[in-house]
DNA sequence: GTATAGAATGTAAGCGGTTACATTTTTTCT
DNA sequence: AGAAAAAATGTAACCGCTTACATTCTATAC
């Protein structure tokens, strides 16, 4: 590959000088800019990006962390992420977190010593107090998901708490009256949050539930099932469930429908997130939007300003849910 | 942050020696190591993998080009590789192309200016031409989905044609006689290879083919809907639908259904790619599975090995199409 | 004890760019 | 026309590391 040495050569120009008309920096002269033109057309020559991050000090990245590249979630998010940095020449690095703290953390120090210019991270095990010292760090960081008071500037978050006041309000239009709550990991403020929702909807309609209905889960289809079974066993009847995301809904409707319940018209359930294939079951999932594609353009967005000084329209930290009804609720029938 | 020359002075050893110990390279006492990992600890040290890069020409990372980054597809290609590559320290870079020629190419101009050490490539619309060129080039290129003759150890591929074959077949066994090919864009070669392994299956089983009951769409579920439509219209009947892919059932399925179909009774219905959500779908989708994941898997190892001169177990590059029967399909009855 | 091979360590030249500053050229003004 | 200011270009140091080669140290052999 050409250098730019050779370029300057073969322009008959110094290396500043090319320098200068690749970055499109200080004073050249149209004939001259012309002349190294032709010279890197000639050669075929590309910048070294690893050479520019060196002397720039300035790697033209961003990392980015997800808890999963598969599934149904995290794609949309890096997808959006990409969209937008790409189209602003800045390359993506991804790193999986597992949702484990320590893989969480060895992905962010990987990352990191990448010279990533920024990072954007969904982290799931890690500490706010971890993240508050990453962010008064060297490398800028945004977060997803995430609310922390301190750096509420780089924190893109939805109101989980409000969406599920809306699902469990639905249900509660709907005329259920017994309702049982299906929650994520409690020690999660997020799963905090969509539970702390369920129980003000029980309580503004002055409902009273019963603990015996609530359980946990970990987000994840199987517990969702297991989950039912619980619930089920518990004893006490109820004709409609809240669940802290769709993944859980699944597997807890799987799990009805096994034990012979009808879905809507024995058990109306909601899930939480919308993630795509909930319209494709069968009933098509009520459930809460989670717009997690703009999250991660206004994450792009604001790195684009903050950090490579690039005007952007305005940028939006907190995001409303909304409410998606669809076939998986019913009105109540005694 | 610290630089290897901090670290040297405070050690007390050279710049080279240092070097040694971060990267396991050369002779060096154990005493000396202790010294330098010491300070390296003491500074907090962390060597610059932009320097590094720029030193050694190797950048540790790797290129990855999938069409999409949502969709149920990609995400788990991806996921394996970045599994796979991240726990031998190697970097993944993602870049989308959007099954579209001018964007691929970009995104692959994008990556190799990177200097990225190899690139794992997932295409759409480029030409076989194209890759062949590229593949001569400097940076070692990793083909999914492709089958080039010219470069059979870089190519990690799918049997389309026997994957409709089976589809098709057990659609026959099933008793059905009228079949509809729903096929993806007849330009591309895995299309190709689909529809003709459905047309193989047709053949063998001595039964003949009504053109009218041939319709193409875009892989999208939207043309799904919209071929179901056309077949509808054609005004020959048929019992069994053989989609190219899940996506496209899934619009298809849907569109039946409004019209008044019961699935499986009416019609049985195969897809192609085992995308996950197939069995969340009611009834969950007969298809043929891709095993994407361990494509990916295959191709990294194929990168550590050929690229980073590591040993790796055996790589497949050629894979098997596995049949999935669900619900969506069942026994003809006139 | 000395010569000598081998091991450990050090020296310094890049890798391919960027950029502060110096120098040269051009323009402007009196 | 000549001086001063402005614009264009060039020079060279530096970014943080790797690595070929040179040098010094250590252990072994006679």
């Amino acid at each position: 590959m050409a250098t730019i040495y050779e370029v300057s050569k073969l322009a008959g120009v110094s290396l500043a000088t090319v320098s200068r008309v690749i970055n499109n920096s200080g004073k050249v002269t149209q004939a001259t800019r012309a002349k190294v033109q032709a010279a890197m057309q000639q050669l075929g020559y590309r910048p070294n990006a690893i050479a520019q991050s060196l002397a720039s000090a300035r790697s033209n990245s961003v990392g980015v962390l997800v808890p999963e590249l598969h599934g149904p979630f995290f794609g949309i998010m890096l997808s959006s992420i990409e969209d937008e940095l790409r189209a602003a020449g800045k390359h993506v690095i991804i790193s999986a977190g597992h949702s484990d703290e320590t893989r969480e953390k060895e992905s962010i120090e990987f990352l990191a010593s990448r010279q990533c210019d920024a990072l954007i991270l969904h982290t799931f095990a890690v500490s706010n107090e971890y993240l508050l010292d990453l962010a008064r760090g060297a490398v800028p960081v945004f977060l997803i998901g995430r609310d922390i008071a301190d750096i509420a500037q780089q924190c893109f978050y939805l109101d989980n708490e409000q969406g599920s006041y809306l699902a469990t309000q639905a249900l509660i239009e709907l005329g259920h009256r017994k309702l049982a709550y299906l929650a994520g990991p409690l020690w999660k403020s997020d799963a905090q949050g969509r539970y702390a929702g369920f129980r003000r909807a029980m309580a503004d309609a002055g409902l009273s539930f019963d603990e015996q209905l609530l359980t946990e889960g970990n987000y994840q289809e199987a517990s969702g099932r297991e989950a039912m079974v619980r619930l089920l066993n518990a004893g006490s009847a109820f004709s409609g469930l809240v669940c802290a995301n769709d993944e859980m809904a699944v597997g807890a409707i799987d799990e009805a429908r096994q034990r012979g319940m009808a879905i809507p018209s024995d058990l109306s359930v909601v899930g939480f997130d919308n993630v795509f294939f909930t319209r494709y079951m069968h009933p098509a999932l009520s459930t809460v939007n989670y717009p997690v594609d703009v999250m991660g353009r206004m994450a792009a967005r604001s790195v684009l300003r903050d950090v490579y000084g690039q005007p952007q329209s305005e940028v939006q930290y907190r995001f409303e849910p909304r409410l998606v009804m669809r076939a998986s609720t019913a009105a109540f029938r005694a």
